[in-house]
DNA sequence: AACCGTGCCAACCGCACAGGG
DNA sequence: CCCCTGTGCGGTTGGCACGGT
């Protein structure tokens, strides 16, 4: 069964998200939720199929997504994730709540891979221990709950060596919502509430070095007009937050003047607004400080969260050697 | 200063699965 | 039970920016 691409049709528009698109999309997604993409296209007017709709808000507007400059320790996570799970980034994504899977997978193909390889071509770049293959999405996700309670002890394990790890006791609520994200499915709207504005925290606008991210301060700038065409290409030099290096910039000081949320009211509703979508919401204030403090909570709070699979026998899940 | 190679990342493509009719 | 449509996922690509020569 051959079924025609979805964007094959004439006049559907490709390529970089301009940011009226996005303002578009957001609006669309404030007032609707998301969902049902296949409309989305029709009553946006956007030229966009909606699978490209889809994919610009799961990738990128969604509300509670951290972008550029992974932590140590989220390296960690993702190397040894990946060696459990495989190219499973759907799955290693569940683990990391402000990154997205499509994050994951560039950073792995980038960096890690490259690491590794050029690192140490030992266990760490084996194959994983089992693939997916094809199981069905039951199966699936039995699977991934197996994953998950390996996956955590052989994280408390693998990460315990850092010393710094001690679970911080003011990020409960991390802790629930990356449990949330990680039980109820990627993106369970009901899973949210709360968390108010965390979407566009300052901080994480202060981290966000992409071309432009859509933060309370850039729907501002969208709803006051935003004049200037800012595009991809300000990314790395000129974009919201700190560029490419941000990781050394972005210790929560830099470009206060990024910080600045002029008070445009409807921009802040529409943060708000947007925040009641959120899955896996941001908080990212604190998560500056303490960065991976959700999943490190996770990962130390007791087992006995989950109520099942505990009869998981933690095999041959050793600590891994990092080539860095 | 110009050119070239490389890195990076947003977006696209195609497949597979799930659910509704 | 079958077919169709919508959605999710992983792999791949296009194009821009940066760094080196």
């Amino acid at each position: 069964m051959v079924r025609p691409p979805c964007c094959d049709k004439e006049g559907v528009k490709k390529g970089p998200w301009t940011p009226e698109e996005d303002l578009i999309l957001v609006s669309y997604i404030q007032e609707h939720g998301p969902g049902n993409w296949r409309a989305v296209p029709t009553r946006t007017g956007l030229m966009r199929c909606s699978k490209s709709c889809r994919l610009r808000w799961t990738n990128y507007l969604r509300p509670g997504i951290k972008r550029g400059n992974f932590t140590d320790q989220e390296e960690k996570l993702i190397v040894h994730l990946q060696a459990l799970l495989g190219n499973r980034w759907a799955a290693i994504a569940s683990y990391l709540p402000e990154r997205t899977d499509n994050d994951i997978k560039n950073y792995w193909n980038t960096h890690l891979k490259r690491k590794l390889q050029s690192g140490a071509d030992g266990a760490a770049s084996k194959p994983p221990a089992h693939r997916p293959a094809s199981s069905s999405k039951g199966q699936w996700e039995r699977r991934l709950q197996t994953d998950i309670n390996m996956a955590r002890r052989a994280l408390r394990e693998a990460l315990t060596p850092l010393g710094d790890l001690k679970p911080p006791p003011q990020q409960q609520h991390h802790e629930a919502t990356a449990r949330a994200s990680i039980a109820g499915g990627e993106d369970s709207p009901a899973a949210s509430s709360s968390s108010g504005a965390s979407l566009c925290s300052p901080s994480a606008t202060a981290t966000a070095p992409g071309p432009y991210v859509l933060t309370t301060e850039n729907i501002s700038r969208m709803l006051d007009g935003w004049a200037g065409s800012s595009s991809r290409k300000g990314r790395r030099a000129t974009g919201p937050g700190t560029p490419g290096g941000g990781e050394s910039a972005s210790t929560g000081s830099s470009d206060a003047s990024e910080v600045s949320y002029g008070g445009a009211a409807a921009s802040a509703s529409a943060a708000a607004a947007i925040s009641e979508y959120e899955t896996k919401p941001a908080v990212a204030a604190q998560q500056q400080q303490m960065p991976l403090s959700a999943i490190e909570s996770w990962l130390f709070d007791d087992d006995s969260h989950f109520h099942q699979v505990q009869s998981v026998s933690l095999l041959d899940v050793a600590p891994m050697d990092y080539p860095f």
